[in-house]
DNA sequence: GTTGACCTTGGAGCCGGCTCCAGGGTGTAC
DNA sequence: GTACACCCTGGAGCCGGCTCCAAGGTCAAC
């Protein structure tokens, strides 16, 4: 049985980040002592872990604690679980669509600028960006 | 010359965005009525469309704000707005490299799972995640 | 001269995921 | 018996980018 403070460094996070879990219904202590102290085992040790690999593969900690409460259910499928685990691949790949756009924009701009060092006035990102000079300056338009 | 209404639906953005763009320092109006009412004109909805393109580049309005200073600053050259493009380029792609572990690691889970109905005990995916049972219920380690 | 659409300001609230604090109690080592 | 590290609770603050609100002022149309 571990304080929070062990148990929290044993799953590198901070006993903050644990007791916030644990507001946001993710963990619970498997028990506390009389004056109060919040007591982890073996069993909250691996359930921190599949929280902390979980997030590391995309899901929020709302999409983990439906995730935590599929498992515990004994109703629930391993269907059910893919189901959430299709979804989620999902919104990371639409999301590297949409990084890559990003990506590809800023290589866009990017080859068009001679590294030099004549003023922003003639700056091919800035243009590419739909600058115009602002009030007063020059400007090719 | 615009009100602010005329101006944000031209840019397909609300009043309050435009408002807020302001108090972060990122665009004002050209001039302001008697009664206190902003005016837009084509400059400012030349430099709305600046944002807008430089926040589908990935940039934050904290940056973006500074690409409007040096775009503003006489002394500034086109090799400056070149670092900060090239840099937010490495910072997407970092973060494109984690989305795809993401998705990777996903692919992994998915795939070692048959879309069947086995209860959640036997579930690859929660076991890839480091899963153990809860509290009470079998468990294959 | 009144309706109704617009505008103003200041401030609060939202999302997710923490992080930090004050003001107190507890547990252990010397 | 006291110093010090740890724990507790409740609540506030932070990041970015809005979004919404109330209470009031303004403007154009009829």
């Amino acid at each position: 049985m571990l304080t929070i403070g062990k148990a929290a460094a044993q799953a590198n996070v901070t006993p903050d980040t644990l007791r916030y879990y644990e507001r946001e219904g993710l963990i619970a202590p498997a028990t506390k002592t009389g004056a109060g102290y919040r007591l982890y085992d073996h069993d909250q040790l691996l359930r921190l872990r599949f929280i902390k690999q979980a997030q590391e593969s995309g899901f929020t900690l709302g999409e983990i604690r439906k995730l935590l409460e599929t498992r515990d259910s004994p109703s629930a499928c391993c269907g059910d679980v893919r189901r959430l685990a299709v979804e989620k691949k999902l919104q990371i790949e639409a999301k590297i669509k949409t990084m890559r756009a990003m990506s590809r924009a800023l290589d866009g701009l990017i080859s068009d600028c001679a590294n030099d060092a004549q003023p922003t006035d003639n700056c091919p990102i800035l243009a590419g960006l739909g600058a115009t000079a602002p009030k007063g300056r020059r400007q090719a338009s």
